[in-house]
DNA sequence: GCCGTTTTCGGCCCGACTGTTTTCAGTCG
């Protein structure tokens, strides 16, 4: 998957020809950056059936780069540009206030090429004697080189998103003690259910602001206050996480919770919309003229805009605003959509608890039936069930059922998919309602083996679900390289389901497989995979992946009735 | 360099903030 590299060769050029204050191409490099990026496809097989132009924002020009990138791994253009420009972009454009012009002020003025460089200039009181810049900007230069150092990247979703939930129900308490009206929410990509956030941001009105403000800033694990108005704060928390508050006016709750909603794409799109109706699209409301026309809630302005509201997780610039117009936009699958949770561990393998205990936590979740799929295997570190134990457990669930009212247990287990794609024939297994085939070793294989080996597991009639079908662990472990097409047609054929993973670390698919999944006419499951009562509330983060993924509830076979969904299984 | 319910040419998202400036450029989100 080339994608990335690509994208970054494209935001590179980008950042180059704005060092040389060339106007209008950088935007044309990062717009289609963006869309290689976010895009699931893999670029090459874009390029391969010629579709090249057919992606926003590129034409010609950057087709006939794309092309040379892919044929030839390099790219002629790139390459002249770094001969000019020959600095280290990536990390002296990770110091906050620098932008690509500044560095091309520095390297042209000092000869400043690394951060190493950049320190000493500083250091020096070199900075201070360049036009535009000063003393200020050369303090701000050393310490955020510092902070740079300290930084870490984006959180998990399952990381950010307690936190501010919790954070916004304090807050909400003080709204509600001081009486009055006043709305607050998350805003940010933690909204939209991305599976990773740079920080929390968080979106409020209200009358008595700096009550708001001074709650914010009293609250528990904070490093450090970065700021303090009075109607705008800022915190690092002691586990790196940034949070924003912002109070607005009431009159604009709708319009700013867009604005610090995003995508940041999808916002350039409505303002263009607005622009091309007569309008102007704002943080503060749509406005005709000077007088704000919409901006309360976000309905509000989608609706004089034109467009049916669109759901924080498809706002991606996707193709949801033009969906959103002709009144197409899906039914999303609801996030108490799912009936049933199909991966669960209990202490029989390697999870926390009991079958019972597990069966109690999915009726209080609201579930009308779950699969115990403890470990089917030899490996010893997940304490594998063996034919006489799995047994053993089958008629203490039998017994469970009869006890449990409300809730059915299905007999299931997760079995290894060895290295050539077989699974375990134990005629055990033939007995149970449901296995989960999942890969637990051997990672390292070709994009072939690795979609051969998917497909052998499809293929038997043992395996009904496919669990988290690339591996990846965000942050820690790159997805296997796989051939969806081949694996999505193989889904197909052979009624085998791949499954949405849904513990934070996992989200496995991610949003962009499982939308190419749908697209190709998959049905999907989404699990928690969990190991204790405590994860099988992940169930959130994958619906959010699905969301993103525009699934509708006939796109997932765990909204079924019981008795619908068994009759979705293979030899069912 | 890209793109079109104002266009195949002439435009290209918006506002706050900062630091450097006597009116603005650059960065950020």
């Amino acid at each position: 998957m080339k994608n990335q590299l690509v994208a970054s060769i494209l935001n590179e050029i980008a950042d180059m020809l704005d060092m040389q204050e060339v106007e209008f191409k950088p935007r044309a490099y990062r717009r289609a950056a963006r869309t290689i990026e976010s895009m699931a496809e893999p670029i090459e097989q874009v390029y391969a059936q010629g579709k090249l132009l057919d992606l926003p924002g590129v034409g010609e020009a950057i087709a006939k780069k794309i092309g040379e990138i892919i044929e030839t791994g390099s790219l002629e253009y790139y390459e002249e540009l770094k001969q000019k420009t020959p600095v280290d972009l990536e990390n002296l454009l990770a110091v906050e206030g620098i932008g690509p012009k500044t560095v091309g002020l520095l390297y042209k003025k000092l000869g400043v090429k690394s951060l190493e460089d950049l320190q000493r200039a500083a250091q020096e009181h070199r900075i201070r004697e360049i036009k535009r810049l000063g003393p200020k900007t050369e303090e701000n230069i050393l310490s955020s080189i510092e902070l740079a150092k300290r930084s870490r990247g984006r959180s998990l979703l399952g990381e950010a998103l307690p936190i501010a939930t919790e954070i916004c129900d304090r807050l909400k308490v003080v709204i509600r003690t001081a009486g009055e009206s006043g709305q607050l929410e998350a805003a940010g990509s933690l909204r939209r259910m991305k599976e990773t956030v740079g920080d929390i941001d968080i979106v409020a009105t209200s009358n008595h602001a700096s009550l708001l403000t001074d709650e914010f800033t009293r609250l528990p694990d904070i490093q450090k206050v970065l700021e303090k108005g009075e109607t705008k704060a800022s915190l690092l928390l002691t586990n790196h996480i940034q949070v924003d508050l912002r109070v607005v006016e009431d009159e604009s709750f709708g319009a700013a919770l867009m604005y610090f909603t995003g995508s940041k794409d999808h916002n350039i799109a409505l303002r263009k919309l607005a622009i091309s109706r007569g309008f102007k699209l704002n943080e503060y409301g749509l406005f005709k003229g000077d007088q704000q026309i919409a901006g309360r809630t976000e309905d509000e302005v989608y609706k004089k805009l034109g467009l049916d509201g669109i759901p924080p997780e498809l706002r991606e610039d996707r193709g949801e605003i033009n969906a959103a117009m002709k009144h197409q936009l899906p039914s999303l699958l609801a996030y108490d959509g799912v009936r049933g949770d199909l991966q669960l561990h209990t202490r029989w393998s390697d999870g926390q608890q009991t079958v019972e205990e597990m069966a109690q936590a999915a009726k209080n979740l609201g579930y009308e039936y779950i699969a115990i799929t403890d470990h089917y295997s030899r490996m010893p570190i997940v304490n594998g069930l063996n034919e006489q134990r799995l047994r053993d457990q089958m008629n203490e669930i039998d017994k469970t059922n009869e006890k449990l009212n409300g809730i059915h247990i299905l007999k299931g287990a997760e079995v290894d998919i060895a290295a050539d794609g077989s699974v375990s024939e134990d005629k055990v297994l033939r007995d149970l309602d449901l296995v989960v085939g999942s890969i637990h070793g051997t990672f390292k294989q070709t994009k072939k083996e690795m979609t051969r080996r998917l497909i052998s597991a499809m293929e038997s009639d043992i395996v009904h679900i496919i669990g988290h079908p690339t591996g990846r662990k965000i942050n820690e472990k790159a997805p296997s390289d796989l051939d969806f097409d081949e694996l999505f047609e193989a889904s197909k054929r052979t009624k085998t389901y791949l499954e949405i993973n849904a513990s934070p670390q996992r989200l496995d698919l991610s949003d962009a497989n499982a939308a190419l999944a749908l697209r190709s006419g998959c049905k999907l499951v989404i699990n928690t995979d969990a190991h204790n009562q405590e994860q099988m509330k992940n169930m959130r983060f994958g619906i959010g992946v699905g969301r993103r993924a525009w699934a509708e509830k006939k796109d997932i076979i765990n909204t079924h009735t019981l008795e619908d969904f068994k009759k979705t299984l293979k030899n069912g």
